[in-house]
DNA sequence: GAGTTAACGCAACTGGAGTTGTCTTTGGAA
DNA sequence: TTCCAAAGACAACTCCAGTTGCGTTAACTC
């Protein structure tokens, strides 16, 4: 994407002001209250920029997702797949907790169910994320603690589905106890063979 | 809700029209095409009476949400878990595919993440829902295929979360092969007692 | 069946999101 | 250095979601 003719200088300072204020907007006032309007008087960018750089807030959302999606993230390693899998589970659960990460990641997902720029963002963000995650899955096979037919990425899914499912979904609380149950169920599917 | 002091007659005939038409334009033109102002004239209702009672396009789908709450949901009875819990996650499935539907329940869950109006509806909505579903789990367990001590409603949000989670977070496709396989996930961990 | 008032209809108004036309700045190439 | 075009700034405009004040209708009460 971001076939810019001039990327040096001022076009990237633009730019960057705008992610910054962007994610900076989102973080205060969530999905609901971010507007074009508020992002181009935080980065001190002209509103019609922003308006033709970006479109609207849905293509805010979506650049801003593109960055996020290359940021590594810290992937478990505790020496059993158990540890790993819950440890991946809760760093999804406690993520959303956090006043800071929490209303940024909830307003990717919701902007995601509205724009199909923003969804194909998101869809790009859990395909890596999906990947990253699937290694303590394939390190648990190497160990000899998984058969070696089960479908990493799969055993991912079904690992965080619950969380996101209780949140975005139900919106029922989350604790750490029905993290680790989720991470628990995935697991014990993959041994027994149906994942 | 709803503590009107004149249920009958005209703001009887108001609510029901205001309701149908929420959710024909729902399913025509989605969360994202609903406004007030074509709920009314499809209603024939002014559209201040709509803002006065409804207050906003989130208020409608809250008060659709309670309508769609109440309504039964056909359980499967296939003879085993298996079979009804499969047939739980794909209704489920089959319903996002539905045109007629699909855009109405996708918009339940999108307003809902935008609304705590709506996010109030729909988790009442789910908490009915799992608590007709977990009847096939508890099914299960008298016929002596799962140990007594599942949390019914448990299996059932472990089966259904990843239909949504696709659907709804990672926009990926959900397949019927994913349904049952998300269905048989869920009844593997339950057997194994960590659910 | 007459009075009361909740609820609806109507028209005019307000505010802000998004657009358009034009001028100015500046990055990049010759 | 010079030149040109891409990208940004600015102001004025459009348009529509949501509001307000007031008149009208019709449920309920006695």
């Amino acid at each position: 994407m971001e076939v810019t003719k001039r990327p040096g200088g001022r076009s990237a300072r633009v730019r960057d002001a705008v992610r910054n204020a962007t994610l900076a907007e989102l973080a205060e006032h969530g999905f609901r209250g971010l507007t074009v309007e508020n992002v181009a008087e935080r980065s001190g960018v002209h509103k019609t920029t922003v308006y033709r750089r970006w479109g609207s807030v849905e293509g805010l959302i979506a650049d801003a997702l593109e960055l996020a999606a290359h940021e590594p993230w810290p992937v478990p390693d505790t020496g059993t797949v158990e540890g790993d899998l819950r440890g991946v589970v809760e760093l999804v659960r406690s993520g959303f907790e956090d006043p800071e990460l929490g209303p940024v990641s909830s307003a990717f997902v919701a902007a995601a169910m509205q724009s199909p720029e923003a969804a194909r963002a998101l869809h790009a963000f859990f395909e890596a994320r999906h990947d990253q995650s699937a290694q303590v899955v394939r390190r648990g096979v190497e160990r000899g603690e998984l058969p070696v037919t089960v479908d990493a990425r799969e055993v991912v899914r079904v690992a965080v589905a619950p969380v996101y499912y209780r949140l975005f979904v139900a919106h029922e609380p989350v604790s750490r106890e029905d993290a680790d149950r989720a991470a628990d169920a995935a697991l014990a599917a993959a041994r027994a063979g149906v994942l």
